[in-house]
DNA sequence: CTTTGTGCAAATACTTTGCACGTAG
DNA sequence: CTACGTGCAAAGTATTTGCACAAAG
């Protein structure tokens, strides 16, 4: 996990110390795509790590996303879930099955950029997300009105 | 509350009834700056309609926002919360006291119809929120600061 | 060493549900 | 009248906390 070294630093700066558990959460988070909520990661890692607990999966989660290393999506209507690429994308919630995709719109930095100017506030983060069926859901409801 | 036939028109068609409690809470959150919590609501409207359930309010809320007449926030790392004003604007969230400002940036909509093209997906809503420090938040950081 | 983090269990907070009664259509 | 909504209490989930022990700096 050497790759892991600058997220280090970070929290060293940040006045945290460095613990098994924080890297393994942040370094399951680095890694999945799945957006997964608090529960679905202690369920993963507590294969591996039998003792690893729930209470400390939902402390580092939010020490995390107070250093900024991961982000806390707040889906409307669901449990809270994260995101450990911090990186400029968007997201797509299917408001069926939750299901969470991350979307690259190339225009949106520099858009975006600019409405900030505009807010004239201390802006430190901002999100654009979309709503709406993911292909499945799509499909499931095709399917079920055909059947009308 | 004439001004809520239109309202009452649009829970007709998705076939819900119309209820006293339904549109007390309708308006509500139209009147209501405070993007609030269910529970905030109950609390408020208990002290006009001591019967009311916190209960039907949960209900109301879910009906409502699936009938798109009032928008679940999804604030990250707060408990749900509600605006009654679906008409296009965004939202500023101070990440210290969790209150919420509304935003209304011109550029904004057109901007996003654009993005919304980009995506390739059944868009049904979007949004864009802003977060940082509120001015009163800010101001304590300040006076902290100095104080140390 | 000293401070902060962890694990566990218990507490709290938030949200949903089951059921008998009420009311809109 | 009939289906759907309400209120209440109870059950479920989700999240946080207190405390004794462990580990980081």
């Amino acid at each position: 996990m050497k790759y892991l070294e600058p997220y280090i630093e970070q929290l060293k700066q940040a006045g945290f110390k460095v613990t098994h558990q924080r890297l393994v959460i942040l370094d399951y988070l680095l890694h999945s795509r799945e957006h997964p909520s608090a529960e679905m990661i202690y369920a993963d890692l507590r294969q591996r790590y039998p003792t690893i607990s729930l209470a400390t999966v939902y402390n580092t989660l939010e020490m995390l996303s107070k250093v900024g290393l991961v982000v806390d999506l707040g889906a409307p209507g669901e449990r809270r879930r994260f995101d450990g690429i911090v990186s400029e994308h968007s997201h797509y919630f299917c408001t069926e099955c939750g299901k969470v995709k991350d979307l690259n719109l190339p225009g949106a930095e520099r858009v975006l950029s600019k409405l900030v100017q505009e807010t004239n506030l201390p802006v430190t983060r901002y999100r654009i997300d979309f709503f709406g069926l993911c292909e499945e859901c799509q499909q499931n409801a095709v399917e079920k009105a055909s059947s009308n």
